[in-house]
DNA sequence: AACTGGCCCAACCGCAAGCTC
DNA sequence: GGAGCTTGCGGTTGGGCCAGT
């Protein structure tokens, strides 16, 4: 048996919202609000749209907290930390932009950031290829990871709360790493770079997650100094090549981003083996 | 001035989870 | 417990706008 259809779609308007409409939503929703029932919302607004529609059209433009246009660069860097750990849960990463929703922050990422991130990435490993020569030094020691757990009010409708527990405010610009413990089911983790997990994993704020899920600032895992992306180097701040391996497998939303370095990578190995596409 | 191609964003679509009976 | 309904979410699309030719 199919599935019943929201509202009958040939009876319905579509398309775009007149000013009117506009209005009409507005006041019924400021005079009797939502009412627990948008499906039942338009007929009693006189409105011959699809609650759906209705409930798209006032969470997206119609309420009065809504911000449109003009990011700050404080929202770039949340919208690129998030992103990068936990990909696109755009309701999520909306949640921590007051007045964002989920279809803006998605709409600036696909239209903009995104391709500053991968034009980035792109200029970076060409940089790094003309100075680097293919040497890799010895990682630094890990600093232990200086987490608080009730750092952010974070939740999503998968009840990932390990994410809101682990996830600090844009203290470090630089992006966050997930981690697994070395159990993990997903790729990999280089030894050299599991011998230093090993350290940072055994602290008690790791120990409060349960040991599973966790978030490090890159910074604290050896980049060291200022990362500002996208407003600096990001991926040079990474010091040796495991360390590449290991951001590469727990950022699984960057594939593409990796992908599109690969063409000017010196030895075309940019994407690093084992690379994670899909996050647990 | 007319055309074209790219960009941007509002809106739609389908799926999954949550809720109620 | 499960069927049906509603809500929330992320991916995709379509059309308006604008710069370049």
């Amino acid at each position: 048996m199919g599935r019943a259809p929201c509202c009958d779609k040939a009876s319905v308007k579509r398309g775009p919202w007149s000013p009117e409409e506009d209005e009409q939503l507005r006041s019924y929703v400021q005079r009797n609000g939502i009412g627990g029932n948008w499906i039942a919302l338009p007929q009693k607004a006189g409105l011959n749209r699809c609650g759906k529609s209705c409930r798209l059209r006032w969470l997206n433009y119609l309420r009065p907290d809504i911000k449109h246009g003009g990011y700050t660069e404080e929202e770039d860097r949340i919208i690129w930390s998030l992103y990068s750990s936990i990909g696109s849960r755009w309701s999520i990463i909306a949640s921590k932009l007051p007045g964002r929703t989920d279809n803006d922050v998605k709409n600036y990422w696909n239209t903009k950031l995104k391709k500053k991130a991968m034009a980035m990435a792109a200029a970076a490993v060409a940089g790094r290829a003309s100075s680097s020569g293919g040497a890799f030094a010895a990682p630094a020691t890990p600093t232990p990871p200086a987490l608080s757990p009730a750092s952010s009010s974070v939740t999503s409708s998968s009840g990932d709360v390990r994410f809101g527990a682990a996830y600090t405010e844009p203290q470090h610009p630089g992006g966050l790493i997930r981690f697994h413990a070395p159990r993990t089911e997903l790729a990999p983790v280089p030894p050299v770079v599991a011998a230093q997990l090993d350290g940072a994993w055994s602290t008690p704020a790791a120990a409060a997650l349960d040991g599973g899920d966790m978030f490090l600032p890159l910074p604290e895992l050896g980049g060291g100094g200022e990362q500002l992306f996208p407003y600096g180097d990001f991926f040079s701040g990474l010091q040796d090549r495991a360390l590449e391996q290991l951001s590469a497998c727990y950022f699984p939303n960057m594939a593409e981003i990796w992908g599109a370095t690969a063409a000017v990578a010196p030895d075309g190995n940019c994407k690093p083996p084992g690379l994670c596409n899909t996050l647990t």
